[in-house]
DNA sequence: CTGTTAGCGCGTTCAA
DNA sequence: TTGAACGCGCTAACAG
């Protein structure tokens, strides 16, 4: 493997032009220039970004913590990070935190040994206060879920908004029984999906029914929604509709409905959030929000390069905009359909 | 940021020692050892990994090269390979080459600047000869998708074999017209199952029909299932089963049958390959034949640890077991139901 | 058991 | 426009 020693001796220069050439530093003759490339050429010579990351004290290299890189959802944002990272030669490194604090702590220790630059942070565990000292020292931006004090720079959707879209749909198509599938975890869109649920029902002097409210697996799962579903479907007098905090919950949901011999959406009307792929596969295709993910994580790594080279961002925050897409899982409420 | 040269000041010792005490090479007396762990303790120190790579020449970074991260079956390989990774201290750099050559090549590049120390290839659109180019100077290993005559290190499952069980299943079920979507890729995972469909229909007596063979969309697109689907179930006579090479097919063939009012199974079989999860989350619930995506992944990422290290492997192919699940899509033909 | 020292390959002064 | 020389932080001889 040729040095950039060996290809200044092939062309007959110091290293120093060698390395002005290739940074586009200084100035360098068209002639030794041509000399230099032609030696590049002859060596096949590659620098060795070992010792130029070395020298420049940057890795170009960033952390991606997710809790699964199973899920669409967050395999789908990688995908916009990664994209938005390769066109500005950045490559990212993967770190799947199952939202454990021990594993996510882990990965930003890469951040103090250098071998990342920035991190983007797709879900955190870790306390505010921890993560807050990670932050005012490194470059990091936080992608659909946030610390909702924390002042670090992030990038979402708007939750509560998107909420209330759907939960005014609901209501406007009849329904006045509307169930909804939480999630056991501390994120922020939990939350805000949460308040937003109840919130509109008050606004539309609908009642908050304690026991319309079920709390699925903090991953989401499958098998969760399904169990959560079957018990509120169980609750007298039953939800018409569900709203679930992910397509995953609410293909549990109509599952559930479907073993209970309720049609979706003649019965029950389901819907979910996030509008991931496979949810068009099978009928009933699911009504649900859609979220911007390839475009989330474009952005989010947008704005880590922002922070990165210039230590400032355009915007602390990005809001990127939802979209309820109306399907087949939704209806009127059978009293009225 | 402290370095080795404040922690040894500190603790009143070379740089020698703290650099031995941290890796274990030679022998440093308990006291001093103490004390260089007080002073690391006391400045904070985390060794500079953009130093210590440059200087033992070695990145500790594997790249990942899939297809298509989004695609559950090569997200659940990346988590495989990610978590046996992180045991080992490496950490994954992913590429999504969407199987266009020139990503699949810059991301090789990475390799002669030094960024990566090795590959892990889920699939390749290159040439042969140019993969063997790479394969020669660094560290390669092929996962699921390997070249048939190139000799680099790879872990699949037995793509023949599985599809020869599943065709016998389906010809001990009754069935005689089995059609096949394929793909148009060059896969060797592509080519050994049509092999095998061929074969086995052949090996029962039964001839090959080529209007019984259709080729779907290379990344498998339930768009481009559906629609091969639709024009095998218009063939006279129409075919009572269909293979499929993947789930996402399966569930395109599925809507197709259903879309032309055929019932599935009663009317058409569909059986599929991979055993993605969300294959079991609506009916109905796919038979199929399941890889171990995550052990696949695991074991690549042993192999190519086994090469980076001791520059050798315990055995150049690995094929891991598949396994034939029935489930809810398959069933007897009509004829004799 | 410990310290001194010489690079690893590159980018960057500073002089010429 | 070019070259000589230094040093980034660390590891590994080698010497003591």
């Amino acid at each position: 493997m040729a040095t950039m020693a060996d290809v200044a001796r092939e062309a007959k220069v110091s290293v120093a032009t060698v390395s002005r050439l290739l940074n586009n530093k200084g100035t360098v003759s068209p002639e030794t220039a041509a000399r230099v490339f032609a030696a590049i050429e002859k060596l096949d010579y590659e620098p060795n970004l070992l010792a130029r990351n070395f020298r420049r004290n940057e890795s170009r290299v960033i952390l991606l913590l997710s809790p699964n890189v199973t899920n669409p959802y967050y395999s789908r944002i990688l995908a916009g990070i990664g994209d938005a990272g390769a066109e500005v030669g950045y490559s990212a490194l993967i770190y799947n935190t199952g939202d454990d604090r021990e594993r996510e702590r882990a990965a930003l220790e890469m951040l103090k040994k250098r071998r990342a630059d920035g991190a983007i942070l797709m879900s955190s565990s870790m306390d505010c206060g921890w993560l807050l000292e990670y932050a005012e020292r490194f470059p990091i931006v936080q992608c659909s879920e946030y610390g909702p004090d924390v002042d670090i720079p992030h990038v979402s959707i708007d939750n509560y908004k998107a909420t209330q879209e759907a939960m005014e749909y609901l209501i406007a198509l009849g329904h006045r029984r509307i169930a909804t599938i939480s999630a056991e975890n501390e994120y922020i869109s939990t939350r805000l999906r949460l308040d937003a649920y109840c919130d509109t029902l008050v606004k539309n002097d609908i009642a908050v029914n304690e026991a319309y409210i079920a709390y699925a697996s903090r991953d989401y799962s499958f098998k969760s929604g399904k169990a959560r579903a079957r018990e509120l479907l169980s609750v007298t007098p039953r939800p018409t509709a569900i709203f679930c905090i992910s397509d995953t919950l609410a293909l549990g949901a109509i599952t559930a409905a479907k073993e209970m011999g309720y049609r979706v959406p003649e019965d029950v009307t389901v819907i979910g959030f996030d509008d991931v792929e496979h949810t068009t596969m099978l009928h009933p295709y699911i009504t649900t929000v859609a979220q911007p993910c390839y475009e989330l994580g474009r952005q989010a790594a947008q704005l880590l390069f922002s922070v990165i080279m210039h230590n400032t961002v355009p915007q602390r925050q990005v809001i990127l905009e939802h979209r309820l897409i109306v399907r087949e899982s939704s209806g009127p409420p059978p009293e009225l359909g």
